[in-house]
DNA sequence: CTGAAAGCGCTTACAG
DNA sequence: CTGAAAGCGCTTACAG
């Protein structure tokens, strides 16, 4: 075992740090962590341009407000010390931690990832770091790591929240919260309008002749299953469409596939689909039961996610914004973190009718025909 | 404006902290965070114990190291105060975050969603947070993410890095850092055995008929691009079939549909294509121009990415273990945090020929006929 | 414009 | 088993 002698760090000893860290001699004796060098401080800076580390923190954090050549000296050093800040050290006295989370129930959905991404955009474009969580769509998980993140970050981002209003108010009491794609009372929240895509698709199939419709239902708990059946229902009453909400095990291709029999028992011509996962597990059984898409059955599915152009026939779908609400969700997350009570009112953010193959003209029976 | 009284939060002074923090009146005169009850310290916990904030630290990070019933006090007291560490505080005197970053290329791109709720898992399970940025295919931000990560996290894992060896040695000598899906010199590194798979999918498509074979190319920077073509250069040759590597523009879904024409023109039978986007891309091209699938083109894929399996045809593919590596790289990055020189080796990530539709015998002539 | 000092919330060697 | 004290690397009100 190398014992280090006492002085081979740092020879000179720090204006008001007498003592160093306590396990520095055991540390420095092992491999991995042990042969990097510590990273310079405000202190190594102060040192080397003869200044106190009061100003350097001001050199560096508040450019203007200190002699613009003592500046200059100091980004100088700082540079050639190849110093960065110390993000935990600065966190604590400011109480910021410049850190942001995201929580998805799945990360492994292709509807999250533009959302994801949309997210992390803006995260970095203001210079915060994005934490990222996955609950595998248990409110459980889902709260215990919202409560384990939320010490470490500055607020978080809950997308299509599992969690019970009463839950979502706790944990928006403890710091800044914003939710996506669900509303809970007044809390911040970024939410896509469902009604214009719905509108168009049910106008869509009213005029290939459909007549009776079917909505393939997602998961109980999900906001946004409940809000796309409203808006449904609602539409199609007033277009003399009748319509009826089918169960599903759950809102995966393999759901979809398997609520072909009740579908096809439910004698409608067409159906839409909670999301595109089913929609495409639905067309996938099709196939393999023999039933023509769109002959027999008419699928359109929702978000319009990765792939979905890609199978044959493409799925007909409604999209969703999704990198735009997940913009906006984060800007409203920074606007709730600096406590800007005035931060720009984000426009609308409509869905959108695309129409590709897996819809057309019922034929004179229903699907079993 | 409404301005707080002095003592408003906090009637009882804190045992060792005369002072507030300095802008705490501000503060509360604001909206969101001002609502907002400050959270509990283990100061809070000693004063309503009776103890010192020594002894609830140990009673909290060292169970059993303290007497039992003043333990269990303390942990009462802790959660009736709902008090959570706070990790930044705790990051200051121990040097470690608890948390780890993961670098992608592209988050959107499918190939990651299995490595990425892989590395999360392992990360959770050890109660490790996991910071999620991605560097949108340049090297630079990739570069200067890393660099903006690395103070405020115990170790990086870079997937797939696009950076310069020398690039990756530097940001090595600061942190913690595992490379998946890439080596370099001795970084740890985990990447998958590309050769099982090559040699099932190149047995399958001789026994097919198949005599002349093209890969259609990833990116020029990518590590992983070589080891794929060496590996089917090595054991093409080896088989009697012939190889020819057909650069593509991108790695993408468009990258793979635009080099139809070069594939075609080629006048290979079957193609490898570095990643299933290109494959997908290939085969959405072909039947755009009526080139059958696998009549007059054999495609197979690389990754096993979702949606390889809805398209028709489905997409044959060499599947890679990507939660493994995951998962594996994530438990080699906590290893070399903690320096834990004899971490368990790993198992060998071996790919695997999954066989599906868009492979077949070839016609009597190339693709053109 | 600049420095000395106190404090953010923890941890831990040291000394009972 | 437990406490007093010092320190982690910053920030900022206060006083020149």
């Amino acid at each position: 075992m190398v014992v280090c002698p006492p002085m081979c760090h740092d020879g000179q000893a720090r204006a008001s740090t007498p003592r160093r860290r306590v396990d520095e001699q055991t540390a420095s004796t092992e491999r991995g962590n042990g042969n990097r060098k510590p990273p310079a401080t405000i202190y190594d800076i102060a040192r080397l341009t003869g200044v106190s580390a009061s100003t350097v923190s001001r050199a560096l954090n508040k450019p203007g407000r200190i002699n613009v050549r003592t500046e200059r000296r100091i980004r100088d050093a700082a540079e050639s010390l190849g110093y960065r800040i110390n993000p935990m050290a600065r966190a604590l006295p400011t109480g910021r931690t410049g850190t942001l989370a995201l929580l998805v129930s799945d990360i492994t959905n292709p509807v999250y990832f533009d959302l994801v991404r949309g997210a992390e955009r803006v995260a970095s474009a203001t210079d915060h770091t994005l934490v990222f969580a996955e609950s595998q769509e248990s409110a459980e998980i889902e709260l215990s790591t919202a409560e384990r993140l939320q010490p470490a970050v500055d607020g978080v981002l809950l997308v299509a929240s599992r969690l019970s209003d009463e839950q979502i108010f706790e944990l928006s009491a403890t710091k800044p919260l914003v939710l996506a794609n669900r509303r809970v009372g007044e809390i911040p929240a970024v939410v896509p309008d469902v009604t214009p895509g719905i509108i168009e698709a049910l106008d869509h199939l009213k005029q290939l002749g459909h007549r009776s419709i079917g909505y393939l239902a997602g998961p109980e708990a999900s906001w946004m299953n409940r809000a796309r059946w409203d808006a449904l229902f609602e539409n199609a009453v007033g277009r003399g469409l009748s319509i009826v909400e089918i169960t599903a095990a759950a809102p995966t291709v393999d759901g979809g596939a398997s609520a072909l029999r009740r579908v096809v028992a439910s004698g409608v011509t067409a159906v839409i689909t909670y999301n595109d996962l089913m929609g495409l597990g639905l067309m996938r059984a099709c196939r393999a039961e023999g039933i023509g898409v769109p002959e027999r059955l008419s699928i359109i599915g929702f978000d319009d996610i990765f792939g979905s152009d890609l199978t044959t026939p493409a799925l007909t779908t409604i999209r969703s914004p999704l990198a735009a609400i997940g913009e906006a969700a984060m800007r409203r997350l920074l606007a709730e973190v600096r406590d800007d009570l005035d931060a720009d009112a984000e426009p609308p953010l409509p869905t959108e009718f695309v129409l590709r193959e897996s819809t057309g003209a019922p034929t004179a029976g229903s699907p079993e025909a």
